[in-house]
DNA sequence: ATCCTTTCTTGTCATTTGGTAAGTATCCTT
DNA sequence: AAGGATACTTACCAAATGACAAGAAAGGAT
């Protein structure tokens, strides 16, 4: 079991010695998970949180009439979770999702308080998760509100080009918040140029 | 000057004995802002961190055509503040902007820093402000996504019918993510029934 | 290779929303 | 009280977006 990457990743979160960012490391459980296969599920609790090695996770909903809105699309490497509700253990907000075949390393609630308790620098990369989601929301949201449908595809195009050779353009316009139909005209409108 | 209701704000965050909630809010100055005044401009550094004890306040910022969009509307009593930018002390992705004349309690960037340092709870309490604010802009974009503007309109009206008082629907529509003229349309539709 | 499913594009039409401007109402200042 | 600014509503038209359906293209399973 190859922990090279993930301990890498947790140095890139916050610095630390590799010794500390090898211990832990070593305190997550690696599992291979297929297609389609929820993470989360809205109004549950969540019990696990997770760093994604491969492949690829949306984040979802449901509106008013019931029609799903992909919230979020992510790619290695990031951190998986709904943050708020697994350090308050409330109902999740959202409902996560495996779209390919994924490789995710894993942690128990339980082990993360213990591991809290023990560890001030996995109690630092915890506070910094957060941060960074928060960070993320605030950008995607400023994001939604200062761009144009167009703007949002372009620049998500040049930051995730991965996303779009794995993820159907379908689930990539929900999380745009356009449908489908709206996305194939904007691609033709950018394909003339 | 009475601190009685910041110490009641900051006693209601974060569970504590009643002396040192008075410690902290013994740390936070009083000003009074007059109206339309800039308390945080965009781009520029958070140098103070404030409290709304009464009054409204908009957080705003530019979409790529220059409009101005209200992001928040803030109503006693609440927290104010760019939390990522003022921690991380990096230029602000908003302006915050008061409505009406307000009473505010204030701290420096400094004293914020020094008091981390001196007390636990004050720690806590910033903790809890940015938990507290990663959760309202979570619920917010949720309501955004899920919602119809007809709803988020309705929502508000129960949640804060003060503000309606006190702020031009104007810009309560921006806020809504919708035109005045829009807003007047649902409003005339609601009051149909 | 064939069939079937899924994805993606395209066209038509309906609906929603925005832009502009005019008109009314309200508030503030003097 | 009068005047002017601001706020709010309404009407008309234009633009953007969505719903639906049909067809083309691509991928998977047998």
């Amino acid at each position: 079991m190859n922990r090279d990457n993930i301990e890498q990743y947790i140095q890139a979160t916050i610095q630390m010695p590799s010794e500390k960012a090898k211990i832990l490391a070593d305190k997550f459980e690696m599992v291979e998970v297929p297609k389609y296969e929820l993470l989360l599920t809205e109004n549950k609790l969540s019990k696990h949180t997770y760093i994604l090695e491969s492949g690829f996770v949306r984040s979802f909903t449901l509106d008013t009439k019931g029609n799903e809105v992909i919230t979020n699309i992510y790619s290695p490497f990031c951190f998986i979770n709904d943050v708020l509700a697994f350090f308050k253990q409330q109902p999740a907000s959202e409902s996560f999702q495996t779209l390919t075949p994924c490789k995710l390393w894993k942690m128990s609630y339980e082990d993360v308080q213990a591991n809290f308790h023990g560890i001030p620098e996995f109690r630092e990369f915890g506070r910094m998760m957060l941060i960074t989601n928060y960070s993320n929301l605030k950008t995607r949201m400023l994001g939604m509100i200062k761009d144009s449908a167009e703007d949002r595809y372009l620049k998500l195009m040049k930051q995730h080009p991965d996303i779009f050779q794995n993820v159907p353009l379908k689930m990539i316009a929900s999380y745009l918040g356009i449908t489908d139909t709206s996305l194939s005209r904007i691609r033709k409108e950018i394909s003339k140029n």
